[in-house]
DNA sequence: ATGGGTACCTGTCTGC
DNA sequence: TGCAGACAGGTACCCA
């Protein structure tokens, strides 16, 4: 589900709150994508820092406020060092201040003096990584494949022309991949490719300039609105505080198939590109 | 290097 | 009503 928009909806709706807490205990449910890397029990006493995004990872840095030279303590704590989530297809963040008791799809509970943040996750492709910082270990290892940030100045149509002019693939999947821009993920590949009138099965090294200038600022446009609606809700997205999205409500593809285009009338089509359905309208979106 | 397929796991919806 | 099968927002990894 979640795509850049709801990651930064979650971002803006927690990370405030949760900054200088400390952490009181951990709680762990079932397996999630990757190993948590670290015993729980040595992220007892660590303090909550600033919560960044990268693409479509939450990092939440945990700093230790114990003197360096207590020896004792050093072991007992993890030194500084952060969490990597990730919501994966079905992952929600919650922050409360009195959580109820853990339902089944309840698999991560940071417990902090000032509320709980809960990883709320049905499908369990999500991820919770301790790493030893973001530019090291398993959180460099999973950010440096990352593209660009959509809302970077250097993500313009210029550089996105330069990173597909060579490449073969279906321009969709080229935004799906995250290598060039991140934050683009089914919904808002297709809601992009509409705003810029490409078809998305255009071979993206086909593309004119002015075409990716045009994507370019399609990318940014969309995620921008859909970060300003609180992202979509299509089943079971929430921010932190329970609120669901609404960019859903003014999609002109995704999810409306035979519906007609907002623009022209046309039957929206669907068809599968790489396993993934890719919604468009065969009038208003050129190859 | 590129691109294609597979894998992870579970809930919901569709059609017979 | 029951049940098999398709399908779902992500992405790392393996192989040709």
């Amino acid at each position: 589900m979640p795509e850049l928009p709801e990651v930064e909806v979650t971002r803006r709706s927690f990370g405030n709150r949760i900054e200088g807490a400390r952490v009181s205990a951990v709680r762990t449910g079932k397996p999630l994508r990757w190993p948590l890397g670290i015993d729980p029990q040595r992220l007892v006493g660590l303090r909550v820092g600033t919560v960044s995004r990268r693409g479509k990872y939450l990092w939440l840095a945990l700093t230790s406020d114990e003197h360096p030279s207590s020896a004792a303590l050093a072991e007992q704590h993890a030194a500084s060092g952060g969490l990597l989530l990730h919501l994966g297809m079905s992952g929600s963040l919650a922050f409360v201040e009195q959580v109820s008791p853990p339902g089944p799809h309840d698999h991560f509970d940071l417990v902090t003096d000032i509320g709980t943040l809960r990883l709320t996750d049905p499908r369990r492709f999500g991820a919770v990584v301790w790493s030893e910082g973001l530019y090291e270990g398993t959180a460099l290892r999973l950010l440096s494949k990352l593209g660009v940030e959509p809302f970077d100045p250097t993500f313009n149509g210029d550089n996105l022309y330069a990173a597909i002019k060579s490449r073969r693939v279906a321009i969709k999947g080229a935004l799906l991949g995250g290598g060039i821009v991140v934050g683009a993920g089914n919904i808002y590949a297709c809601e992009a490719l509409f705003a810029a009138g490409i078809d998305p099965r255009a071979r993206s090294d086909r593309l004119s300039l002015a075409r990716c200038r045009r994507l370019a600022d399609a990318v940014r446009s969309t995620l921008q609105a859909a970060v300003d609606l609180g992202g979509s809700t299509l089943r079971d997205f929430r921010d932190s505080h329970g609120m669901a999205g609404e960019y859903q409500l003014q999609a002109h593809v995704y999810g409306r198939e035979g519906a007609p285009c907002r623009t022209c009338g046309t039957s929206i089509r669907r068809v599968v590109q790489a396993q993934r359905a890719s919604y468009f309208c065969p009038k208003c979106q050129k190859r």
